[in-house]
DNA sequence: GTCCTGATGTGCT
DNA sequence: GCACATCAGGACA
């Protein structure tokens, strides 16, 4: 596998997203190198998406989302946690992909360390348990998975099957759309809600996106 | 195993 | 003010 170029990045949301799966990804924060494979994601498309901090429109903090596929946009929430999105789709288009969750493969030792774990499957199994795994928060905000020491190695090697559902922890603001996505019976796939419609992995782009539409 | 709650900072109304 | 793309720990069963 090799480093993920600006043009996967650049690309419809949803086929990002899955596309994510089974690549991996690194971080060598602190001269350290950590990382694991990405075994859930979702989309966040849009202005028009409820759910996407894009949906109020430009503002100091989502501004990123209109620019430069591949660059990172990272935020804190809940008082205590930074998620890690990648920007995807041309400039102008608001939108990324948020890494949910991510199978521990590099320097596992240290990634239990900083997550005061020794469960392997509570290294990265969550969106704000990965970027505390992965040393990343919002100082990497804007940092480019195409020229910095955090990015993404691809594509995947092993044969996967990729399952939608709806997002996690949005409430009911734009819950019918199927933009979540993970791989079948992975265990370090986050614990939610699962309303699991579909194996993906046979569709093509275009059934595809007329499913997740 | 399930359900419930508290912790905690920031952006936007 | 308040909602928030969450998590860990406790009370149950």
């Amino acid at each position: 596998m090799k480093r993920l170029p600006r043009n996967f990045y650049a690309r419809n949301t949803i086929d990002v997203a899955i596309d994510l799966l089974g690549c991996h990804i690194i971080s060598n924060v602190g001269d350290i190198k950590t990382g694991g494979m990405i075994v859930e994601a979702e989309a966040y498309i849009g202005e028009d998406d409820k759910a996407c901090h894009a949906h109020p429109g430009p503002t100091a903090r989502n501004l990123i989302m209109y620019g430069k596929a591949g660059l990172l946009y990272v935020y804190f929430t809940y008082g205590m946690y930074n998620m890690m999105n990648i920007i995807t789709e041309r400039p102008g288009i608001p939108a990324a992909v948020l890494i949910r969750a991510v199978e521990p493969i590099y320097n596992i030792d240290e990634m239990a360390h900083r997550r005061n774990t020794a469960n392997p499957h509570e290294i990265s199994s969550g969106p704000g348990k990965l970027t505390q795994a992965l040393g990343i928060t919002v100082e990497h905000k804007g940092a480019d998975l195409c020229g910095s020491d955090i990015y993404v190695k691809g594509p995947r090697e092993k044969k996967i099957e990729i399952m939608a559902s709806s997002r996690v922890g949005i409430g009911e603001r734009w819950n019918e759309k199927l933009w979540r996505f993970f791989i079948k019976d992975n265990p370090d796939v986050s614990k939610a809600p699962k309303i699991i419609r579909q194996n993906v992995f046979e569709l093509d782009k275009a059934r595809r996106m007329e499913y997740t539409l």
